[in-house]
DNA sequence: TGTCTCATGTAAGGGGTTACATGATTCC
DNA sequence: GGAATCATGTAACCCCTTACATGAGACA
């Protein structure tokens, strides 16, 4: 999964600039890329070179000159042959399962305390991505259709932060009913 | 997170060689890597270079030559601090969530076509979580804290995809009830 | 005065991936 | 005869990350 789909999807919304999805990218969640320059502008130049994308030159007073993307009929035709194309497996890292694998080298306290740490940082995680408001409203407004996916994608990971809080109290529990250690 | 933590966690269970280690990396499903030659050698050669673990060499009939590895009192002493160490965010890669955000492109038999096939795919990998015999009975037998721990990481899996396949049964109803398209 | 935003791009380095290389034994 | 397992290692490549570079205006 290439992110010059992504880029390909977000300007079938909407013709914008690199800076403009670079922070869109880079704010979303469910983007699993960081949206650094090098990604952007370089899959830029290579959507133009393709001709799945067209730019705009757009001088300005008081800010830098900048180049306003839009999306091809190519491009359009690309997007949807990748949106149909084979979905590739999720990829779950979980950094605390490999700490928790070992965790045979630790007293209860210590293990009590590195499982305390990671809900609080889960429960971090659930209020930011609750209580972001993302300046891509434009985005999730249009048809229903859009709407309802743009939630749904929302939801998926609401959820998935809150399983893994319920998993957390389940394994805090289970750890404190062990007698021997 | 480097995989040398992981390495070293793996040889304070029981000493192995790189080959035995690679296997258990792959077979893997909590852990992050995918266990390549180049990993594994790599990160032994530099985890023997910090006198972490030391390797014995042991020749075979009918079998190549193979380096056992075996940790350190030093390695023992760094895995522990990793341990207890700050534990990195978990990333969450769902290709799928990428190619819902843009399904204003499809019209309603293709979403449908495209929600049922991540469906099956889902199914097939929580399946395949749950019918996997590990070989790596030996890392989850010794204690009942480790028995505990590692049935909860298998558990973080399999709740994992379950909550998916509810998600997606969830997105179908949804989209099933949007009357214009 | 220093930092942030806007805006595009380049350079260096690190980590990961696949493929190559060897060679005996076992299984179909 | 061909593929898979055991076993260790190297080489080439790709992608991604951080940092550098420029420069004006706004804000504290």
């Amino acid at each position: 999964m290439s992110i010059n789909y992504a880029i390909l999807g977000l300007l079938s919304y909407k013709s914008m600039s690199g800076y403009d999805l670079k922070k869109i990218i880079q704010d979303s969640e469910f983007m699993p890329w960081s949206g650094n320059n090098n990604q952007i502008y370089k899959a830029l130049t290579e959507l133009h070179r393709q001709g799945l994308v067209t730019n705009e030159v757009l001088f300005q007073e008081s800010s830098p000159t900048k180049k306003i993307y839009t999306i091809t009929k190519e491009g359009l035709a690309a997007l949807k042959e990748w949106i149909l194309s084979p979905v590739e497996n999720s990829e779950i890292k979980k950094p605390f399962l490999v700490h928790l694998a070992f965790a045979g080298q630790l007293d209860r306290n210590e293990l009590n305390d590195l499982i305390d740490r990671y809900e609080r940082q889960v429960e971090i995680q659930l209020l930011m991505s609750q209580n972001y408001k993302q300046n891509t409203d434009f985005l999730s407004g249009s048809t229903e259709l859009e709407k309802t996916v743009w939630s749904f994608i929302k939801a998926n990971i609401r959820r998935t932060y809150e399983m893994e809080l319920n998993w957390i109290k389940d394994l805090r529990n289970a750890v404190a009913n062990i007698q021997k250690y």
